[in-house]
Formats: structure tokens, C-alpha cells, sequence
DNA sequence: TGGAATAGAGTTTTT
DNA sequence: CTCTATTCCA
């Protein structure tokens, strides 16, 4: 892969690095190159590079970015977010020497954690909506100013206790406390990882450093450091994301001494585009230069002029004039702040877009349920053998059999090439999506010796799986169509015009971006508005804007649409920023 | 009746 | 937090 001169000095650093630099500068093209230079530089069989990041969506980037440009055995990088690296490499191994896991415990999921927190808002007399922290810092507490909130956080964990199972922040937290009851954790990680990458720092939680810095900080040897983010993009305060400074980290990782590298070229977007841009961004960083000399392309803001009725009619106009104007359906990707919007929105686009093809995640009936065995086991039954699936399906073959000996202790001989045969050989005349998933995991349990009586875990989550499933489809007015055409066009090979969240597309790039819903409420959201100080909001709401914008290459559209109204029936408003903004649109 | 005090509306992203 | 509507009181 060619890098620029900025990102060969950075990549050739000898030590440690930390990057920070503007969208489209090449941030994760340089992470993904010195990853591939550390792994040729192993120097012990064991030994592994490792890669981590925020959200599963980057982990993924990574992965697909060395399977596409590097030929690398898999055995020699270890990539995924912070939370499965806790749960793999620490929690797993170690959970019987853990007071709080030695007993069993399995991961609580989104749906039955908020299922939990609602019903204790509602007995305190809080609201749905009302806040509860339950993020541990490093030393262990959870903090909550509001007495109730305090309670029913109390009471969630004992309700989670009672049920075996932790959440996503306890993974990280007991994962930190086994990492200072045992120092050996840290001195073998620190063995076999001789590299250590992040990527997207800036989202990184209190807890996520201290368990990278413990690592660090306690080897013999230390792991090199490539960290690479940037604070203007980072648009997960809410939960905890915390950008650091080069002071900062270099206090976390001890006598670190870290190199900072900052590239100052964008490769991704017009200079009219850059320029627009960066009026969102913060004190952070200097300005930056487009490669593309040309001006041309499109940046059109349609403010509070057209009708929300009239939104996915506009948009699938615009849609089909870039595909006339010869855009492929890869170039373009519609994006808003919030979910609800956006699922009505491609269901209108689907509609009137027959012949096109969308990307669009949310439709999934199976969505919530990423830690499900059998949520990969169906990836398998419902894609074809073919095209660039075929090394994904075997990836995913393989976290298949690693769960089976992983989590379900099962010892046998099974590869994955004989599963991959077993699933491709199944075939079945029903049309009901569930139904014919259900056979398929019938007549693979029953081709690989299986059964589901004697496995009580894999018997639960089959149950949990169809159940969550069902529950999608009778409960959201037809969004889910449980047909197996339906299901086979959600797991399909990723093509077509992107549908997805604000948060969802960052770190990528299309050449046309449309974006809708940047409306105050939605960009930043009330809760960074109610009882705030009015720079939280603000700070918020540029970053949002500047992670949009910064995603185009050419064309930006942008919809503050009309008639949206909150729940007391008053009308939604342009977001402050791109109603103070006086730029010449198109 | 005018000015001050109080109440109410606005509710997501990710692991 | 900000904006608006309502209530309170002299």
C-alpha cells in the first residue's frame, strides 16, 4: 500500500507513536501498514500484534483493510473492540480466580439490561429517559450524583448478581481487578503481545486505558505503542470516550515517551469541502490541505425546506441523479443522527428505489443480538459461497468452532472446512425465514453430533435467539419481513447505498454523503442541551457536524427537514450551528 | 395589571 | 440549558 511521506515517518517510527489528524489524512491506511510491518517483524512464534479499537464496526475496518491489501496469517494478529479483548484474553482465562465470576457468568445483552434499568427507573419514580451512570472508573466506583440514581444502579447489579451475569462495563471492570489481583495477566499478555495498536483513540473509556496501560506498565518488555485518533471526531462522551492529550498518555503509559505525528494532507475531499468542514472543528489541529485540486462537487444545505413527508422523495430524487450521473451505488451513503428516523427512512427509500440496492443494517431482525452463537451460525446459513464472502465466511467459521471449544467446551476434531461443507450443504423448500433457519441449525447440530438437550447453554441461546427474532418481527409494523429472501438480502455481501447512523460511518468515506435529521434535539441531543452548560451542547453538536461532513468526498447534501415534532407536539429546529453558518450553498 | 418567580418541554449514540 | 407559558402577589 503507497503512503505519503508523513505516514512512512510515522509508520517507521522506532518506539512509540501517537497520531492525531484530520479526517481522510490516512489515519487507519497507516495504523493498518505498520501493523502488517510488526507482525513481519515478530520475533518469536508466539507472539502476536495487537490491534483494538471502540466499536465493532472499526474492528471490522481494520480486519477487511489487511485481508484486502496484506497477506497475513491470521494466528499473528489479534483485532476486535477493547470489550472482547477484556472478555477473551482475560475474563475467560482467568474467571476462576475473579470473587465476582468464579461462580459462572455469562454477558447480559442490551435488551435485558434495559429491560432491568427501566422497571427500577419506574419503581424510584424516574423516568425512561432519566440517566444512570454505570460505567466504572478505575478505581471501581460508579459515579451518580442523583441519590435514586445511585439506588437503581445499586439494584441493577444486584439484580445482574442474582442472575450470573455482568455487563459490558463490568466485563471491563472485573477484567481490571483480575489485572491487579494477578500481575502475571499483564506480564503474559505483554509476552505475547509485543505491539500494541488502537485505533480511534478518542472514543477510548477510562477503564479501556488503564487496562492497555496495565499491560505496558507492568511488562518486562515493553509492547510498542501506534496510537492513532483524533479529538475532533470524538462523538462518544457520552459514554465515556475520553480523548487524551500526549502529556496525558505519556503519564498513563509509563516512561512511555511517545513520538507525535500529525499528518496535515486530506486525501479524501475536495478543498471546498475541507474548507467547509473545517469550520466545525475545535482548538485541535491546524488546517488542512486537500490533494484534489478541484473546487467542483456539490455542498447544498436545504434548511427547513422540504417536508418531512416529503424527505425520502427528495432524497431518492437525488439518489437517482447521481446513479444517472453514473455514481455506483458504493459511492453514496444516507446518514442521521438517530436510528427511529433512519428505519422508516429506508423503507420509504426501498420502496421507492426498487431496482436499487441499499446497505442498510437496521432492517435486521437480529440486531442486538451480536454475542449469539447462533447469530453467526445463521451469517453462514443465509450467504452464498462466493465473491469476497468466502474468506469472511471462513472467519466466521472459525469464531463458530472457537465458541464451541471456547465457550461450550466441546472437544472434537471439527474444521473449518467440514463446517462450512455441513452448512453449504443444506437445502430446504420453506420460505419462512425463521423456520428455515431453524432446520439448518437442526441439521447441523445433527450432522456434527450435536444435540441440544445435553448443551443447556447452546440450548438457551437458541431459544433467546428465535425468541428476540419473533419478537422483532410481530412487534415493529412490518420493518422486519421474516422471508428468507428478506433474511439472505441482510447478510448478502455488502453492497449498496449505506443507510446508517452518524456514529456507524465514521472513519469511512463516500463520494456523495446525504444527510438528514441535523435538527437541534437530534444534533447535539437534548441530553448534552438539558442542564448542561451551554459549551457541552456546542461541543457536541460540532463534532457530530464535522464527523458528517468530513465523510464526503464530493457531494454533501444536507436536510434539516420540516415538520418533525417532539412528543409535546412542538416543531423540530435547525441545529444552532448549521443555522448560524453562512456558507454559499449550492 | 405588571413584574417576578416558577413550572414545563425537549430524551441517543455504543459496547 | 433555553425558551415559553403560567402562576403568584402587591
Amino acid at each position: 500500500m503507497k503512503l505519503s511521506i508523513e505516514q512512512q515517518a510515522a509508520v517507521n517510527c522506532i518506539g512509540n507513536a501517537y497520531i492525531t489528524a484530520c479526517p481522510g489524512s490516512g489515519k487507519t491506511r497507516a495504523l493498518t501498514a505498520r501493523i502488517a510491518k510488526n507482525v513481519q517483524e515478530l520475533k518469536h512464534r508466539n507472539n502476536k500484534v495487537l490491534a483494538v479499537t471502540f466499536t465493532n464496526r472499526a474492528a471490522n475496518e481494520i480486519k477487511s483493510r489487511l485481508e484486502e491489501n496484506y497477506t497475513i496469517e491470521s494466528g499473528r494478529i489479534w483485532a476486535g473492540t477493547i470489550h472482547s479483548f477484556a472478555l477473551e484474553w482475560i475474563i475467560k482465562p482467568y474467571a476462576s480466580y475473579s470473587p465476582p465470576l468464579n461462580a459462572g457468568y455469562s454477558i447480559a445483552d442490551e435488551f435485558e439490561t434495559r429491560k432491568i434499568l427501566n422497571k427500577l427507573k419506574a419503581d424510584k419514580g424516574l423516568r425512561v429517559f432519566d440517566e444512570i451512570n454505570t460505567t466504572f472508573n478505575r478505581q471501581g466506583v460508579v459515579e451518580n450524583s442523583d441519590r435514586r440514581a445511585k439506588e437503581v444502579e445499586q439494584e441493577y447489579r444486584h439484580i445482574l448478581k442474582s442472575r450470573k451475569k455482568i455487563d459490558f462495563d463490568q466485563s471491563l471492570y472485573f477484567a481490571f481487578q483480575l489485572m491487579e489481583l494477578i500481575p502475571e495477566i499483564a506480564h503474559t499478555l505483554s509476552n505475547i503481545f509485543s505491539n500494541i495498536c488502537i485505533d480511534e483513540v478518542q472514543d477510548t473509556q477510562d477503564l479501556q486505558y488503564a487496562i492497555l496501560a496495565k499491560i505496558f506498565n507492568e511488562s518486562f518488555h515493553k509492547p510498542t505503542l501506534f496510537i492513532v485518533g483524533d479529538g475532533n471526531q470524538a462523538i462518544y462522551g457520552g459514554i465515556g470516550g475520553k480523548s487524551l492529550s500526549l502529556a496525558e498518555l505519556n503519564a498513563e503509559f509509563i516512561g512511555s515517551n511517545i513520538n507525535y505525528f500529525t499528518f496535515s494532507d486530506n486525501y479524501r475531499s475536495t478543498q471546498r469541502l475541507v474548507d467547509y468542514f473545517s469550520v466545525f472543528r475545535g482548538v485541535q489541529g491546524g488546517l488542512s490541505k486537500a490533494e484534489h485540486k478541484n473546487n467542483q462537487g456539490i455542498i447544498s444545505f436545504f434548511n427547513q425546506a422540504v417536508d418531512k413527508d416529503q424527505l425520502a422523495e427528495a432524497i431518492a430524487e437525488l439518489i437517482k441523479g447521481e446513479l444517472n450521473n453514473g455514481s455506483s451505488e458504493n459511492d453514496i451513503c444516507v446518514i442521521a443522527p438517530q436510528w427511529a428516523p433512519i428505519r422508516s427512512m429506508t423503507k420509504k427509500l426501498i420502496a421507492l428505489l426498487p431496482n436499487v440496492r441499499f446497505d442498510a443494517p437496521a432492517l435486521s431482525p437480529f440486531h442486538g443480538q451480536h454475542d449469539n452463537f447462533w447469530l453467526i451460525v445463521s451469517k453462514l446459513a443465509l450467504t452464498e459461497p462466493s465473491g469476497r464472502l468466502l474468506s469472511v465466511r471462513v472467519r466466521w467459521a472459525n469464531e463458530i468452532l472457537n465458541h464451541l471449544s471456547d465457550v461450550y467446551h466441546h472437544t472434537s476434531e471439527l474444521t473449518a472446512k467440514k463446517l462450512l461443507k455441513v452448512i453449504n450443504s443444506f437445502q430446504s423448500e420453506t420460505r419462512i425465514g425463521t423456520e428455515y433457519l431453524k432446520e439448518c441449525f437442526e441439521f447441523m447440530l445433527d450432522e456434527l453430533d450435536l444435540d441440544l438437550v445435553s448443551d443447556v447453554a447452546l440450548k438457551e441461546q437458541f431459544d433467546l435467539f428465535f425468541e428476540k427474532a419473533t419478537s422483532n418481527i410481530e412487534n415493529n409494523n412490518g420493518q422486519y419481513e421474516d422471508s428468507v429472501v428478506a433474511l439472505k438480502s441482510f447478510f448478502k455481501e455488502s453492497t449498496g447505498i449505506v443507510v446508517n447512523s452518524c456514529h456507524g460511518v465514521k472513519g469511512e468515506e463516500y463520494k456523495t454523503v446525504i444527510a438528514f435529521g441535523l435538527l437541534k434535539g437530534f444534533i447535539p441531543h437534548w441530553s448534552d442541551i438539558i442542564n448542561q452548560p451551554a459549551y457541552v451542547g456546542q461541543n457536541a453538536e460540532s463534532k457530530m457536524l464535522y464527523v458528517i461532513a468530513s465523510r464526503a468526498k464530493e457531494k454533501l447534501y444536507l436536510f434539516a427537514e420540516y415538520g418533525r415534532r417532539t412528543q409535546g407536539g412542538n416543531p423540530y429546529e435547525t441545529s444552532n450551528l448549521l443555522n448560524a453558518y453562512s456558507y454559499q450553498y449550492d
